[in-house]
DNA sequence: GTAAAAGTTTGCAGCGGCTGCAAGTACGGC
DNA sequence: GCCGTACTTGCAGCCGCTGCAAACTTTTAC
């Protein structure tokens, strides 16, 4: 319903929108309530008050009513990527990229904590969200390579890539499942900090039988 | 009792993993040759030879057939991740804990290779590779907090199995895709390595305009 | 050796996801 | 008001997948 950019569109336009919000809102409440296997797109279509038929005029799945919203990475991470100054060191121009993706996120919050806690409860969804992140690996991966000067088709562009992707997600499932309010921004900072320090340097010094939860030593970026 | 499958197995449960072994390899050729898409389930049973309500019989899914082999990660990444020597650091134990999956892989080259060409090819299995993987890594989660002494809610043990995934996911796709004859386990170290040192350290300093790819050896991180 | 038990295969009926096609209906421009 | 375009809808149909019950095969027990 909420309409941030309106130049001008017209009635059609405005009842497109609608129409695509209240399915992806009824998917969304529903599988939330129910599971996913315990909806169909009748259902979904009923709540929204359109034909089944219709609710594939705009999904080409039924997950993609879950997760097909405007999604993060969405336009071109090879782009935004590469208007990051040359200067700046790779991770951090990494998350200079998807800093605007956290931000709308930040945004919808509730929406996006619906979201992922239906894809949490659906384990399902999950690959699916990974396959979302791979067309914008893809780019990333091209564009670290460009960065780097490396050959596109080098591990390391492609390992850049998937990192990136796994870290973003693994703080985003982070943030949506803890109970603790802390910024998801700031849980993505450290999953990078990690990322880009390496696993052997954030982990704490490996206590051999040392039962005391070894204080975090990510003060690194706090 | 339980192992030694070679040693006392019954009439049946040989006809059992022969009919199995058929479904899938049928799977996978078809599939190579013709796309997901374009290869129902009753081909596949067809040139099985078996009807198709016996193929769902051995497979929950069609995808199955094609990922549902023995999968790497099998039995229990958490008693083989905490079976490491805890004086040995994180990084180093993880390659360890899946190095078996590594020798499985090399044996059966061919085989793999055909599985990863097909799941190459057919973006939508990629996400189930990943699901199968996530199984492996919730018990990594868990092992790798046990190590560190870190609760198992903290970011960093959900950072370190998701990242070590993504990590052993990329070298095998990299393996696969390659046209050079690289040996997995080099290159899965060489993505560990990564991984334990870090983006920042093991990318090239970031070369403003140089044009020269400098040299990928892992070496890099001196 | 035979009969019961246990395990497998198969056909059948049916749901639900998804698609192409051919109306029907609302909208926007004129 | 009229027409072309775009969106919606129903329909027919394929395919993935499941439960059920009737064969059929192997194993076990007597």
């Amino acid at each position: 319903m909420v309409e941030t950019e309106a130049a001008a569109p017209t009635r059609r336009d405005r009842k497109k929108q609608q129409t695509r919000a209240a399915l992806m809102a009824a998917a969304l409440r529903l599988v939330d309530e129910r599971g996913l296997d315990h909806v169909t797109v009748e259902d979904i279509s009923e709540a929204a008050d359109v034909s089944p038929r219709t609710f594939f005029n705009y999904f080409a799945t039924k997950d993609d009513a879950l997760l097909g919203g405007p999604l993060p990475h969405g336009p071109s991470m090879h782009d935004r990527l590469l208007a990051v100054p040359s200067g700046v060191a790779l991770v951090p121009a990494l998350l200079e990229a998807i800093s605007a993706d956290i931000a709308e996120i930040q945004d919808q919050r509730d929406f996006w904590l619906l979201r992922l806690r239906v894809i949490k409860d659906n384990p399902s969804l999950v690959s699916m969200l990974v396959a979302r992140g791979e067309c914008a690996e893809a780019e990333t991966i091209v564009a670290v390579a460009a960065r780097t000067g490396l050959p596109a088709d080098d591990l390391f562009p492609q390992l850049a890539a998937t990192l990136t992707g796994a870290a973003f997600r693994t703080a985003m499932m982070r943030w949506a499942t803890a109970g603790d309010g802390r910024d998801l921004l700031d849980l993505v900072r450290e999953a990078f900090a990690v990322l880009a320090e390496g696993l052997a340097r954030s982990a704490p010094p490996a206590p051999t039988h040392d039962a005391t939860p070894a204080p975090t030593h990510e003060k690194v970026l706090r």
